[in-house]
DNA sequence: GTCTATAGGAAGATAGAC
DNA sequence: GTCTATCTTCCTATAGAC
C-alpha cells in the first residue's frame, strides 16, 4: 500500500474522493480519520491536504457533487408530456440513479448533521430543489385530473422516502433487477396518487 | 452544571440515557464524546461508567430498548380483525409512535453501522420482526382479496420507508396534527395496496 | 506531490480519594 | 456515586525536506 517517496499520480485526487465516499458511507464521517482515508489511497495523511483544505470541506464537496449530478441527470431526462408519463419516468430515474450510487445517497442523507451550518444550507437547498421537481409533476397531474392526493406536499415527501428506501435493501444479483424493482415501485406509486 | 463532590442521584442513570439519546441523534454516535454526555448530565466523565461499561454498550442498550418498546407497543395495539382495519391501525400506530420518539427512531436507523457485529445482529433481528408484522397484514389482506400488490415483500419495505420518512419533516405545531398526517399517509397507503 | 515528524489537543477508559 | 487525575491512544492539521 505505502507509496515510495517522490512518486506521483494525477489521479490521487479522484482516489481520495472515492475512498472518502466509501469510508464515510460505511462507517460515518466522524468515525473515519484522515489517516484511514490516506491508508486506503496508499499515501500518508499529510498528502491528503493537497486535495482538500480540511476534512469538513471534503465531506461538503462530496455531497455537493452528488446533488449537482442528481439534478443534472434529472434535467437531462425528458420532463415534458403528460404527468402520468413524467411520474413514471421520475420513478425509474430516481431508483436507477440511487441504486447506482448507494454510497453517495447514503451519506447525503446521513451526514447532513455533520455539515457546518453554511454548508448544510447549500445541500438542503439542492435537496429541496429536487423535491420540487417531483412536486411539480404531482401538481401538473392534479391539474390534468389524472392524480388526486389528500396533500400534495406530503405525497411528494412520502413518495421520495419510499423510493429512496430501496437503497437500504437492494443488492445487485438479488431476486429482481433494478428495472424490475422500479416497476414494482411504480405500480405502488401510480395507485397511491391515481385519481 | 458541575455537581459538588459526593452528591448523589437515583435518577442519574436515566438522565445519562436521555442525554446520550439526544446527543447521538443530534450529532451522531462517533461525534459525541463521553465527556460531552457527562457535561449534559452534570457529572464528570468518569461517573458515566457507573451506568455503562463502555460507550458502545450504551448505544446498543438505547437501540435495544427502543426496538423492544416498539414491538411491545405494537403487540399491545389490537391486531385482529379484517386486514384493511389492521393496516389502518398499523399506519396510525407507526406514525404516532415514531413522531413521539424522533431521537430514538433517528439513531435506530442511523447508528446501525456503529454497532459491533454481534450487537448489530440483535437489532437487525428486532427490526425484521417488526417488518414481519406488517408483511403478515399485507399477506392476510391478499388472502382476503382486499389487497393486491405486485410484490408483498417490497410493498412492506416501501410502506415502512414511506411512513418512517414522516420523522424527517414533521414538527409539532405545524400545519397538520400528527393524527391528520397519519390520515394523509393512510390515504396513500390504502390506495397503494388496494385490490 | 509526497514524505517524515510533530505540534497541540481530545478521545475512551481506569485508579484511587472521599 | 462522584470526584480529580491520569494513562494511552488517536485525532486534525502543519512544517519543512526531498
Amino acid at each position: 500500500m505505502a507509496r515510495t517517496q517522490g512518486s506521483h499520480s494525477d489521479i490521487t485526487g479522484p482516489r481520495v474522493r472515492e475512498a472518502a465516499l466509501r469510508l464515510f458511507a460505511r462507517h460515518g464521517y466522524a468515525a473515519v480519520s484522515m489517516r484511514r482515508i490516506a491508508a486506503e489511497v496508499g499515501v500518508q495523511a499529510g498528502a491528503l491536504y493537497n486535495y482538500t483544505p480540511d476534512k469538513q470541506t471534503l465531506l461538503f464537496s462530496l455531497l455537493q457533487g452528488h446533488m449537482a449530478e442528481l439534478l443534472d441527470a434529472l434535467d437531462a431526462a425528458q420532463q415534458s408530456g403528460p404527468a402520468l408519463a413524467r411520474l413514471e419516468r421520475f420513478v425509474h430515474f430516481h431508483i436507477g440513479f440511487h441504486l447506482n450510487r448507494p454510497d453517495a445517497v447514503f451519506i447525503s442523507y446521513m451526514e447532513l448533521r455533520n455539515l457546518e451550518p453554511a454548508h448544510f444550507q447549500v445541500i438542503e437547498g439542492l435537496r429541496r430543489t429536487y423535491e420540487d421537481r417531483l412536486e411539480d409533476i404531482l401538481r401538473a397531474g392534479r391539474a390534468e385530473g389524472v392524480f388526486d392526493m389528500a396533500d400534495t406536499k406530503i405525497a411528494t415527501l412520502g413518495l421520495i422516502a419510499m423510493l429512496t428506501g430501496v437503497t437500504t435493501w437492494y443488492r445487485p444479483g438479488g431476486r429482481l433487477s433494478a428495472d424490475e424493482v422500479a416497476g414494482v415501485y411504480w405500480d405502488m406509486v401510480r395507485r397511491a396518487v391515481a385519481a
